[in-house]
RNA sequence: GGGCGGGUAGCUCAGCGGGAGAGCACCGGCCUUACAAGCCGGGGGUCACAGGUUCAAAUCCUGUUCCGCCUACCA
């Protein structure tokens, strides 16, 4: 053996930068832009350029490496294109905030200066995630890499609204939406979040005009009765029937409402009388449309009332409360107050609590758009992994309202309209229009608002591509293979996405989506700052390696379960790639000189450890290329997980070590072939899950070639399949276990070497063990094998330690060392099992039904298992009366 | 209110019609020259509960219950 290649311990820190490095100096990563016909492409989920590589992207992300490098390596042209979004709001608070350090708000600068000073924020600490997302080895083609404020994907967001407001998808108008009293504009349904929160229904006595009577009704938000225009009760509610059409008088303010009767008024709920608020709460907003009502809004932009709320002008909504309560109180108005569960709504990125306000927004009439979508899933243009989503998304795309697509902050894309000052023409038009096309004058405004961050987002498949432009880049890999995301933005993103793909590119923007769990943490719990459960990716990849990491993620991605992440997990892959690394450690050695793969004749010739492992690498293939095709990542990672520790490291490599250091040079020429191959194979089928460390060794094992990053990936091979040589080696591992079984049990140290008798219930038995005797005795640690004449009537030792295994026999004979006491109980602890188990299969086979109509494979199986117990049962039994007579 | 997912070993989870599994943790024995981040052996579960279908149910159906998530204009 020669020097030591590699160090003891795996230590990751010395060698990832350094192979990232390569693989993106040598341009590994690259997509070839003209088509080949076998393409494979992933748009990445763009993370914000404010974003820090959090759990989720590190997850995610993960996938997309694995499924790329993995049909990267099956010699796909593959295209993983990257970059981020520009997340308005999110975007724009985080520079906000540096500026308040400063004392100032972006109003100070101006809105020029205020993007200008995001752009420079951008360039300096945008391309964090970036880096983050190339230390967790993402191969993506950064030469591609795009930003949703770049020139190009600016062009194509201006092409799509002008298209759609052509075609009449796009429209202007007031109408109630979600308004961020903190971030200062409106919201889209989806960008707000619900919670429970405790809260009141305050009862509110409404005096019925020219009467005795009053209407009492009930509401959680007793401020916005100052903006109250009605009343409504359901027509049917004998209760008030004969009020509809009279007026009640608003407290405190004196207003005559209008009492109108309406379906949506449930007459179980509160009172059965509703307060209407059309400017500040959706139902009654829809109320007013259908009867025709006044709408008074009491509120602000910034949340507070406002000069039409009477001596309450000036007081923020929650101060405002307060004070109204005790007013109506105190006049005798407030009926009663019961506590009450309220859902509150608060904005996504500032969770302040949205309040609807009407105002003058923009749209995007979905319905059209949604209907496509909801046919090409429907259709199998694009297939929703699991499947259990597609419901979830059918769901919304039938109950879908018009998106709000307006937004009153600066940082993003500004919405291409323009109003002329004099005649009140509104122009939308890709360039900027230096006159009114209708009254010609050149006073033209620019709409102030800017577009929602998802109406870009919703155009990334085609617009990175280069899209209104029809490239060579968007006809090879336009619609993508797949698209890999968390279901948290199911409607954010890739629902919005399928209705613009199929709109603007005629097609669906992928073939596959892929929807992947959540990543808690131990607990279940969602990971969060507030609760101070997040654990942080970097952390983890400095403390135990980018391999070891992605390991756990793929090994834990089981579909549709969320991921509890511990760090104690990633340990234990720790520890696995330590293992990989030895094996390695070990076997490079060997390799030198020896012969690169295995060839077809070889195979046959072959002695029975490397028949065997051959036989179970192409299972490992199998199951891998499968499971990956499936996007099952943790069944990969288990069938790698236990080919390479249990079958490769606990049996072959042991049983290597015979040839390997033997004299003999033929066979030791053999094995570290076969040895060899079945290494380079390894790293090759874990490259995609852990690229680091497998290219580390792949590059010991050959140091000639470049990368195995270029593949091939390993594929099945019909000649290595060899269920005889397992079927052997099955019956010789369980020999070797039995006898250090005994050993274990009868507290014998390893170290000391057991003579070993083995009574063969048939001749092949006998020559099976006798062809691989020195093998059986290394790894049972025998000082002695004998082989017993199946034909022969074999008295075993008296006083020894039994097994059995099917038919065959072992002893470990033990005069002197064994207690019989110890051996009979031992026994009869194995005859317990062997008998609760012969009874189980026994009622099956005694039951004449099962054998009448269960499969007839199913009855064989249970026949099979039949003798085999019995044998055991029969081989224990002998064993038990033997020592049981010697005990005498 | 509607929808979805889940309750399997101490913990985290696979399995989803025919012998209850893995990893970690645990117990016992080992520094056997790749690896103590290791090796060998072992203990541990009426598969949430109740019915039903079936020759056969952790696995399919129904109901109950607990947990989690998504969605919604009961103020």
């Amino acid at each position: 053996m020669g020097e030591d290649l590699l160090p003891k311990a795996y230590d990751p820190t010395l060698i990832e930068n350094r192979w990232y490095n390569f693989w993106e100096e040598n341009k590994l990563f690259a997509a070839a832009e003209n088509k080949t016909g076998s393409e494979y492409s992933i748009v990445i989920p763009p993370p914000n350029v404010t974003g820090s590589l959090h759990m989720g992207h590190a997850f995610n992300n993960t996938l997309q490496d694995i499924l790329i490098r993995f049909y990267r390596m099956n010699g796909y042209n593959t295209l993983w294109m990257a970059g981020t979004d520009h997340a308005g709001i999110a975007t724009q608070n985080v520079v906000e905030k540096q500026l308040a350090a400063e004392g100032l708000t972006r109003q100070d600068l101006g809105r020029e200066k205020f993007i200008e000073r995001v752009w420079s924020w951008k360039e300096q600490s945008g391309g964090v995630i970036i880096n983050q997302l190339k230390r967790l080895g993402c191969s993506c083609d950064w030469d591609r890499e795009r930003f949703t404020m770049d020139e190009g994907l600016s062009k194509a967001v201006r092409e799509v609204f002008v298209r759609l407001h052509e075609q009449g998808l796009v429209y202007r108008g007031d109408y109630i939406v979600n308004w961020c009293p903190r971030c200062h504009t409106a919201l889209s349904d989806l960008e707000v979040e619900h919670e429970d929160a405790t809260g009141n229904l305050w009862h509110i006595r409404y005096p019925v005009e020219n009467s005795d009577e009053s209407l009492v009704v009930a509401t959680t938000r007793p401020e916005t009765m100052l903006g109250d225009t009605a009343v409504a009760v359901n027509p049917e509610d004998e209760r008030y029937k004969h009020l509809i059409g009279k007026y009640a008088i608003l407290p405190l303010v004196g207003r005559r409402l209008i009492i109108i009767g309406d379906p949506v008024v449930d007459k179980e709920f509160g009172t059965g009388a509703l307060k209407v608020t059309p400017s500040h709460d959706l139902t009654d907003f829809e109320l007013s449309l259908r009867h025709n009502l006044d709408k008074v809004t009491v509120m602000d932009y910034h949340g507070r009332i406002n000069e039409q709320g009477i001596h309450f002008n000036g007081m923020d909504r929650y101060a405002c409360r307060e004070a109204i309560v005790k007013e109506l109180d105190e006049k005798g108005y407030l009926v009663s107050i019961q506590p009450y569960t309220v859902g509150l709504g608060r904005c996504y990125r500032c969770k302040d609590v949205v309040e609807p306000l009407i105002s003058k927004q923009w749209f995007v009439k979905v319905a059209p758009l949604a209907e496509k979508a909801h046919n090409a899933v429907k259709n199998g243009k694009t297939r929703i992994v699991p499947e259990h989503w597609t419901k979830t998304y059918y769901e919304w795309m039938t109950n879908i309202r018009d998106w709000c697509i307006s937004r009153q902050i600066w940082w993003g894309h500004r919405i291409p309209a323009w109003t002329c000052q004099d005649c009140g023409e509104v122009i939308v038009a890709r360039q900027d229009p230096m006159e009114c096309p209708k009254c010609k004058c050149s006073n033209l405004a620019q709409e102030t608002d800017v577009l929602d961050t998802w109406f870009s987002s919703a155009l990334w498949p085609f617009s990175t591509m280069g899209w209104p432009d029809q490239t060579e880049l968007l006809k090879a890999f336009y619609p993508t293979t797949c698209l890999v995301t968390g279901f948290d933005i199911l409607f954010f993103w890739v629902a919005r996405m399928m209705m613009m793909g199929l709109e603007f590119m005629g097609d669906v923007p992928f073939r596959d989506v892929y929807i992947h769990a959540l990543v808690r943490d131990e607990h279940g719990k969602k990971m969060s700052k507030s609760l101070g459960n997040i654990i942080d990716p970097l952390l983890m990849m400095d403390k135990y390696g980018t391999d070891a990491f992605r390991f756990t993620l793929s090994a834990m991605a089981a579909q549709g379960r969320d991921i509890r992440l511990s760090e104690q997990r990633i340990d234990g892959y720790r520890h696995f790639m330590n293992k990989i690394w030895n094996a390695a450690r070990f076997s490079l050695p060997y390799l030198d000189g020896a012969p690169n793969r295995v060839s077809q004749t070889d195979a046959v010739s072959l002695a029975l450890p490397e028949r065997w492992i051959l036989s179970r690498l192409n299972a490992a293939v199998t199951e891998v290329r499968s499971a990956l095709e499936d996007y099952r990542f943790n069944d990969a990672a288990q069938a790698l997980y236990q080919f390479t520790w249990r079958e490769f490291c606990d049996w072959y490599i042991e049983e290597a070590k015979i040839p390997l250091t033997g004299g003999d040079e033929a066979a030791a020429r053999a094995t570290a072939g076969v040895l060899r191959h079945v290494l380079d194979s390894l790293m090759r089928l874990l490259h995609p899950f852990i690229p680091f460390i497998t290219e580390e060794i792949s590059s010991k094992i050959s140091p000639d070639s470049q990368s195995i990053m270029n593949g091939p990936y390993p594929s099945p091979e019909e000649t290595t399949v060899d269920p005889e040589a397992e079927r052997c080696m099955n019956l010789l591992m369980d020999v070797i276990t039995s006898v250090r079984s005994i050993r274990a049990e009868m507290n014998l140290p390893p170290a000391k070497k057991l003579p070993v008798l083995v009574v063969p219930a048939a001749r092949e038995e006998a020559d099976l063990i006798q062809a691989n005797r020195e093998l059986v005795t290394l790894m049972a640690r025998a000082s002695d094998l004998q082989i017993a004449d199946p034909d022969g009537n074999m008295e075993p030792p008296k006083m020894s330690a039994t097994a059995v295994v099917g038919e065959l026999k072992v002893f470990v004979p033990l005069e002197g060392i064994i207690d019989p006491d110890v051996e009979i109980s031992r026994l009869e602890k194995e005859l317990a099992k062997v008998e609760k188990e012969l009874a189980q299969v026994q009622k099956k086979l005694s039951n004449e039904n099962f054998l009448a109509k269960a499969n007839p494979e199913a009855v064989e199986k249970q026949q099979a298992r039949h003798g085999d117990l019995t044998a055991k049962q029969e081989g224990l039994n002998a064993s038990l009366e033997r020592m049981r007579l010697l005990r005498q």
